[in-house]
DNA sequence: AGGTGTACGTTCAATCCCTGAACAAGGGAG
DNA sequence: CTCCCTTGTTCAGGGATTGAACGTACACCT
């Protein structure tokens, strides 16, 4: 199908209803560019989508046209687990988010009550945008922890003890009755970064997640990399110092021990008294000596995994996301000189390190990123 | 290109060829409902290869035509400099290896005596085999070291200093005379072993070599991985004590330091005087307590690594290779315990572990590997 | 304001590619 | 020996992409 002529066109039509997807509008002119189709091309293309219904143009100045995905009917719902908050979104199948709401939440509870409060925040958005509960055509759901993509479950049964042995997808679709897909928190903000935000056209990135947890996620060529049994990218359990803390994972010293939110709290709660994560930031930006000096040296172990990932992997991108991201500099100059000492030099030399764009909302965003796609069926 | 009519008519082509060279023998007939392309387009294509050389057509009987990949003349060469040796192999692009020879060699000299040696090892093979030096049609060199693949130079002046600014690949074509292709050891021994070895067939491998120094090398959906820069896989020089031993990258308490074959020789002159791995190992598994207390302690540090690989990609297989590898379980289980220990419980239960079956031959195999199949590499 | 340049989208002929149908050539079963 | 099936080739037909040419609208400079 693929070889033939008429596949041919099949793939380019499909080649532009994801470019003009991914980018929201665009004229044909940077479409042509973007694609490498010819301007002819493009345009008797586009003429077809719109004859199809599958993208709309508007007058845009000149004779600019402004191709932009097809009002798609139906929405979807994002829904994202952290580890102290559960934040859902309710957008279209355009890219447009309708609603959005985070509450505070902890994940240690068992399982069924999270998705009943999933359940009613999405429930609640669906009052407020003033649609009803029939026009959910699917939702993405995040979890903090390792999913078996085989089965959606949990990975590991010391990580999330309240969701072992659930099947969340399937719990949660069942109390919604629409089909629901169930991934890792930190592969949907690298989804969400890389189609929206700082990792957007970037092929070989690595995402960490530093929030209560630490959590990452890697992008090769440009896709999510599962690896052989779709583990991969759980950076936040690798070991830093072997004789370190316990970690919930049941291991000592992994690096989310050391530069975990939760640890960093700890570790000012003596001076500074219970604190979140972004109150720790915010104090660290006003210039708290003690709040620099833990994420400074939460930085420093974070460089460890990274120049050990840089190594392995010689990622073009690390894309630093999570309430701690928000440290900015901070965080990311200590990782940078860590990385600078620790990995080989020209693995060095080639990433950078940046801050996601996305903020808390990643997570989120992702889950909607990864649902909104799929959205291949022939429709010619 | 992907798109353009051309570019279907290329990939058409690359189509049949590719299902000319997995079947060995094929009839058009055959070939078109394999590839669900029409008789017609076969019947064209197929000359146009014929043609171009690259297929060869022998009449069956009827009307049948037997399309069979066109009997590739010429020889190949593998060169693979080791810490301490020098091994070439020569070869018929299909896959038997006509002559091959190993010497020791210092690979501390200066590149151009190391090349000289490597011109003189070609030319004794030659003419063992009796064959002239004009049939030689491409050369693999696999140097123990990063290599920029944009420029194949040896990305660390540090870690090789002999070679540091030559470049190896143009230097030896400029004395034989034919294009030789560059690529760091561990990435020629992962391709031999995954082409005809421990990792035939499998997808997602981590290849670690443990000779003098660790290198090692990934193959992601079968294919090289080589990262945004091309230094990807560079598992000697991850840390694993910041306080640790300096090594020759720069760095301290790299892997390489913990556990290359020349720290193990270290620990035991002062028990057992000099000894090479390769004896050390005997020793061993002769029973000697000191030799495999040593080998197991390094198999504990490389299991560290392992652990680090196995949660950052999740591997399905890691092969060992290289001289301490023959130490087999004495090597390996303390692996294995480590990364049972130390990993993501799901990662390891994925991964396993075993030795390579190509021995101390992997690294000038993959050398021929490397120019014997064109497609080897991941796309970029 | 006016002239000029530039970028954009459309149209059209040229070119390339795949396919279905028709056809010639052989082999095998009965 | 005949019939039938398979195989490979040829040829016309229909699709698809592209470069060039063209009309248009905006931006910029004078």
């Amino acid at each position: 199908m693929a070889n033939s002529l008429t596949g041919l066109r099949e793939t380019n039509r499909r080649l532009i209803t994801e470019t003009v997807r991914k980018s929201g509008a665009l004229t044909q002119a940077q479409l042509a560019r973007q694609t490498g189709l010819s301007p002819a091309t493009v345009s008797t293309i586009v003429r077809e989508l719109r004859d199809a219904g599958l993208v709309e143009i508007s007058q845009a100045g000149g004779r600019r046209h402004l191709i932009s995905p097809a009002r798609e009917t139906g929405l979807v719902v994002g829904v994202d687990f952290g580890h102290s908050h559960l934040r859902v979104a309710l957008a279209e199948r355009s890219h447009k988010v309708l609603a959005e709401e985070a509450i505070p939440f902890d994940v240690g509870a068992r399982a069924p009550e999270g998705l009943a409060a999933a359940e009613r925040l999405i429930i609640g958005l669906l009052g407020r945008a003033g649609v009803s509960r029939a026009e959910i055509r699917a939702v993405g759901l995040g979890l903090p922890g390792p999913i078996d993509p085989q089965t959606g479950i949990m990975g590991s049964s010391t990580i999330l003890p309240g969701w072992a042995g659930v099947d969340p997808a399937a719990e949660l679709g069942r109390r919604l009755g629409v089909p629901v897909v169930v991934d890792n928190d930190a592969n949907l903000g690298a989804l969400a970064e890389a189609t929206w935000g700082a990792a957007k056209g970037r092929r070989e990135v690595a995402y960490m997640k530093i929030g209560t947890g630490v959590g990452a996620s890697i992008l090769i060529n440009g896709l999510l990399y599962r690896g052989a049994t779709g583990t991969a990218g759980e950076l936040g359990h690798i070991t830093i110092d072997e004789n370190g803390r316990l970690c919930r994972c049941g291991n000592r010293g992994c690096l989310e021990t050391l530069a975990g939110g939760q640890q960093l709290i700890d570790l000012v709660r003596p001076t500074h008294g219970q604190v979140t994560v972004s109150r720790l930031v915010e104090l660290a930006h006003a210039g708290d000596i003690g709040c620099r000096r833990v994420i400074a040296d939460a930085g420093r172990h974070l460089g460890v995994a990274v120049a050990s990932l840089c190594n392995i992997l010689n990622p073009g991108l690390v894309v630093i996301g999570g309430a701690l991201a928000e440290a900015g500099p901070l965080l990311i100059d200590p990782i940078m000189t860590v990385v600078g000492r620790l990995a080989i030099p020209s693995a060095a030399r080639a990433v950078s390190v940046v801050k996601g764009e996305l903020g808390e909302r990643a997570g989120v965003l992702g889950a909607l990123a990864r649902v909104q796609s799929p959205n291949v069926e022939s429709a010619l």
